[in-house]
DNA sequence: GCAATACTGATCGTATACGATTTCGTACTT
DNA sequence: AAGTACGAAATCGTATACGATCAGTATTGC
C-alpha cells in the first residue's frame, strides 16, 4: 500500500529550472501571451476543447485561465455560447485609455519621490532610444519602448492595487492595438519632448499633483490625437472579420 | 438512444421566476454576499468541498466562482493549500481607501456634468438621512447611506471601466469592514457637511478638476481620521485568528 | 528530553464522462 | 417560394473520480 516509500523527495526539479505551476496557470499566461501578440485578436473565438487539447490539458484548467481573463476584461464570456477576445468595439479603447489616465498619473505620482537617481538615468536613456527611433520609424518598437520608460516610473509606487490596476491598463491596451504609435505617428515625437519634461518634473520634486496632472495629460494627449485620427477616418481598422449585434 | 426526445421544451420556469444563471454564477453571488455581509470575515478558510455541498453543487462551479473572487481581490488563493478571505492587514484598508480615492475622485468629476436635479435631491435626501442619523449614531446604516449617496453621485459616469473600478473598491471595502464609521464615528458629523458642499460645486458645475479634487479628499479625509485613530490605538481589531506570516 | 523524520488526513488539481443548451442546416408546410 | 419547425452537430456546464500536494502529528533516534 506504501509504495509511495521510495524517493519522495526527489524532486524533479533540475536545479535552475522554474516550477511551471499548475496548469491553470500556464493556460492562463499562454492564452493571455497569444492575446497581447496579437495571434489571438479582437473577436476571435476562444473554443475551449481546442484550446485544451492544443496544449494538451483537460479543458478544466482552461476553463478557469478564461475565467480569470474575463475578470480582467480580457476577454468576454457568454453563457452556453464561449468566449471571444474582447475589444472590438472602438470606444473600448477610449475607455481603456482614459482609466490608464487616472490611474497611471496617480501611480507616477505615488511613486514619483522613491525614483532614485539611476531609475531617472535608466528612464532617460530609453528615452534617448525612443528619440533615435524617431527617423527610421517603428511603431511596434516605439510603443515597447513607450512602456519601459513608463514603467520606471510607476513601478515604485507603494500602493498594489494602483499599480495592479496600472499593469492591467497596459495588458489591456497591448490586446486592443499592437501599437497605438502606429495610428498616430505623428504623435510620437511630441510624445518624446513629453517624456523629458516629466522627468524634469520628478528630478525637481515637483508636488505630487503637479506631476500627476502632468503624466495624466500626457495620455489623454495620445488619446486625443488618436481620437482626431479617427474621426478624420471612420474606419482605421484593418481587421478582416468583425461580429457586430 | 434519443431517450431525450419527450419533454424539452417544457423549461421549468414558472414565468416570473428570474432565470438562476449558471451554478458558477450563483456560487459567485452567494460567496460574495457571505464576505459583503460579513458572514465569511476576513482570514476565513475557504473550503471548497465545503462550500460545495453547501449550495449543493459540485466543487468544480466553486473553484470558479473563487477565481473570480480572488481576481477581484476578495479572496487569495495558495496554490495546494486554498482560498481566504483577504483583508486581515490594516494596510489593505489603506490602499483599497486610497484607490478608492482616486478611481471614485474621477468618476464623480465625469459623472457630475449628467448628474440632473432629481438626482440631487435623491442625493440631499439621503444626506438627511444621514444627518438624523447622527444623532442615535449606527455606525452600520450610517455607511449602508453613506454609500447610496456617493452612489448617485458617481453611477453617471459614462466609462463603465472606472465605474467598475470604484464598484470594486466599494466591495472590497465592505468586506474589510462592514463599517468604517464604527471606527470614526467623529467623521460622521464632518462627513455629512463635505457631502453637502460635493452637492453645491454639482449644482453650479464647478469645474471637473474642482469636483475631482473634493470627491478625493472627502475620503481621504476618512482614511486620515481611521489612521489617526488607529495610530493611538496600535490593535483595533476584535478578530479573533490572525495568520501573519 | 529534543529534534528530525516518516506517516496520515485533509484538501487541492485535473481528467474523463455525460447532460444541457445553443446554433445552424434541412425538410416540410402553407 | 418563403417561412416555420424539426433535428443534428457543436459547444458549454457540471458531476464524479483519482492523483498530487501540503500541514499537522506520531514516532524514532540521538
Amino acid at each position: 500500500m506504501v509504495d509511495i516509500a521510495f524517493g519522495p523527495s526527489v524532486v524533479v526539479q533540475t536545479a535552475g529550472e522554474i516550477k511551471p505551476g499548475s496548469k491553470s496557470e500556464q493556460a492562463y499566461t499562454s492564452i493571455k501571451a497569444r492575446i497581447v501578440e496579437g495571434t489571438f485578436s479582437p473577436g476571435y473565438r476562444l473554443v475551449l476543447v481546442k484550446i485544451a487539447e492544443d496544449l494538451g490539458f483537460s479543458v478544466v484548467p482552461v476553463r478557469e485561465a478564461i475565467r480569470r481573463l474575463e475578470a480582467e476584461g480580457l476577454v468576454k464570456f457568454e453563457r452556453n455560447v464561449g468566449a471571444t477576445v474582447s475589444g472590438i468595439d472602438p470606444t473600448e479603447y477610449l475607455y481603456t485609455m482614459q482609466t490608464l489616465s487616472i490611474v497611471e498619473g496617480a501611480a507616477t505620482a505615488l511613486s514619483a519621490p522613491l525614483i532614485d537617481a539611476t531609475a531617472i538615468a535608466r528612464a532617460r536613456a530609453v528615452n534617448e532610444e525612443m528619440r533615435e527611433c524617431l527617423d527610421h520609424f517603428d511603431p511596434v518598437r516605439f510603443t515597447a519602448l513607450n512602456q519601459d520608460f513608463h514603467s520606471v516610473l510607476f513601478e515604485h509606487c507603494p500602493n498594489p492595487h494602483i499599480l495592479d490596476l496600472v499593469h492591467r491598463g497596459w495588458n489591456r491596451l497591448a490586446s486592443l492595438r499592437s501599437s497605438t504609435f502606429r495610428f498616430v505617428p505623428g504623435r510620437a515625437r511630441e510624445s518624446v519632448r513629453e517624456h523629458e519634461d516629466l522627468l524634469q518634473l520628478i528630478e525637481s520634486q515637483a508636488s505630487a499633483d503637479t506631476i500627476e496632472h502632468a503624466a495624466r495629460r500626457h495620455r489623454a494627449a495620445t488619446l486625443d490625437a488618436y481620437l482626431a485620427q479617427a474621426s478624420a477616418i471612420p474606419e482605421p481598422l484593418p481587421t478582416s472579420q468583425e461580429e457586430k449585434q
